[in-house]
DNA sequence: CAAGACATAGTGATCGTTCACTATTTGCGG
DNA sequence: CCGCAAATAGTGAACGATCACTATGTCTTG
């Protein structure tokens, strides 16, 4: 009791306390703001914590506190990059004190959601932000309601912003491409287990039907390049559309290669357009008509929706608009029959 | 939406001890390893476990235990694609009995230090796996000596595997080219705080050296598209070369669309290659010649050293080879003059 | 100068779990 | 049926911080 073996462990409150010569307590609304202390007593505590190079010990703290201070991220597998929309959380968190932590799972939207269920009733985490869709049956069985789950690209039966699945610039690109003399049109859509994935193949439906324009029909893909190639493949030469509106970047290449096979060329005979602006696809000819994403901007705002469920606190959204379409080599006039 | 009562707190092992008739040490033996109790008293506990839904809490555990069964996995910043690398990290951790945390920090090289520090300093996490570059003087600076770091890609200065930074298939890349004929090559390199730019860089030096090729020199870039673009477009039509090598596939789909900007043909003028097997690199013509790298593999053998280090254990390392080349379509026999 | 208000500091309980012991029950040979 | 070891279960302290409350010091104020 007298002399612990202190060496080897990390410095307590306690032990700072001892060496500035006050209470723990002291020591502790030291930690937590500095008001309310008299100078010496300050100088005395900030000396003693830089000479025992003390850091409290936040699991201690979390366990009093029962506030973690962090919030997870659950991230979709190998679907697109998702460093960028995280760093935009990241940033909201911080402003709001919170830190973040990104869980990368393994296997499917089950797994997903069973670790999810996991964070969630083991008070690890305050709340977290699924960028990956989640399994329906996740809202019930959420434990004691006590860490708060919202989800950025799942809007069917739990809370989602619906940003990630604004569709409205394929909107604009049908729209264009019909100005541009098109009449028949052919989308590649992504997995539709993703919210965007289904606002894109309801915006490209709705928005063909509107214009009065013809369908090639929507070939449900994966967002990979094989499922552009094989859809455009699958195509008879009679049905051929002039324009391909693709899921993604990624897809859009695939249909590009299939159609180059099939001997016909990028933009002279079919148009095809894709979406998240991959830098390659700037720079590969035909450079190819996208979607800029402001993923950082998308990754805040769907923070910011997070952080107002668990404190209450507003915080500054992103610019908007958060997703324009760029024009590029890849698309052209509509050539003549 | 249901009415939660405010006073609703998760039930404790005490509240399931109360309900399953033993003491709380009892379910706490239940929750480490089932073996050692009575069928009779496990299956009282499993019934009060689940009629109160119980799940442990980890914050507790984790004060009590010392140990928080978390590692850390710093990502770079807008680089490259770290899912797969840190699913296989993850999965290596979770062979270990470890969570992993990915924790992505804004800003530069120092900024992702300081957060490393931070988080190694307040016993939240056991280890740290850096797959990012940090600063020297991190190692210095490291608390206690209790949070283990192990930085993948920085080999200069702290203990680092390598692997990421193996450039071998470099050297099959200029030796095959070579035997094609050509014996001009030109390298933009990456961003040379990776240490894989940096191996990929002293490679293509050393081989070039070695096969007695000519060399129109090395652009220093850091990983982009327009780093391709501008180092290509920066060199005079006499010492054009008939290979570049880049040091990934986005630089190297800039440097194509430089030559064919100048009216060369890849590859009829110039073969390029690339790093990464970049999926939209493998549709859009012409196909890229690039490395197939297991990232996945990589991301497991750099956590396996990780959990090496914080418990001693020896896990099943990754198949080699990690990386291959993949021939396609624009590489191809050099010109002759 | 006494008394109350305010500023500052201290004491002990507490968060939920595991650790280190101690206590009780069970099994089994003689 | 006894005795003793092994198997099983219980008791209270400890982890390192904050919270709620109490205690002391200092400054006004009438």
């Amino acid at each position: 009791m007298t002399e612990r073996s202190t060496e080897s462990r990390r410095p307590t409150i306690k032990q700072v306390a001892r060496l500035a010569g006050v209470s723990h307590q002291t020591v502790s609304r030291y930690l937590r703001s500095r008001d309310g202390l008299k100078p010496t007593t300050l100088a005395r505590i900030d000396a003693a914590v830089s000479e025992l190079n003390y850091r409290p010990n936040l699991v201690a703290r979390s366990m009093r506190t029962r506030r973690t201070g962090r919030l997870a991220v659950l991230l979709p597998t190998m679907v697109f990059n998702p460093a960028r929309m995280l760093h935009g959380a990241t940033e909201a968190a911080h402003e709001a004190g919170f830190t973040v932590e990104a869980i990368s799972v393994i296997g499917d939207t089950e797994a997903r959601t069973e670790r999810m269920l996991e964070l969630a009733g083991t008070g690890q985490v305050e709340g977290i932000l699924a960028l990956a869709p989640l399994s329906p049956r996740g809202e019930d069985q959420l434990p004691h309601g006590e860490t708060i789950i919202v989800a950025a690209d799942f809007d069917d039966q739990m809370r989602g912003i619906g940003e990630l699945a604004d569709a409205s610039p394929l909107v604009e690109i049908i729209e264009r491409l019909a100005e541009l003399g098109h009449r028949r049109f052919f989308h590649v859509a992504g997995n539709l287990q993703f919210a965007s994935a289904r606002a894109r193949k309801t915006a490209y439906l709705e928005t063909v039907e509107r214009l009065g324009l013809e369908s090639a029909g929507v070939v449900d893909g994966d967002w990979s390049g094989k499922s552009g190639y094989d859809a455009v493949r699958s195509l008879a030469d009679e049905e051929m559309p002039t324009a391909v509106v693709a899921a993604n970047d990624v897809v859009a290449s695939g249909a590009i290669r299939a159609l180059v096979d099939r001997g016909l060329d990028v933009p002279g005979d079919v148009s095809v357009t894709g979406w998240d602006n991959n830098e390659v696809c700037l720079y590969l000819p035909p450079s190819l008509t996208s979607v800029e994403i402001n993923l950082e901007g998308m990754g805040r705002n769907a923070m910011l929706s997070l952080v107002k469920a668990v404190t209450g606190r507003d915080l500054e959204p992103a610019p908007r608009p958060l997703q324009h379409v760029i024009w590029r080599e890849s698309t052209g006039p509509a050539r003549p029959r």
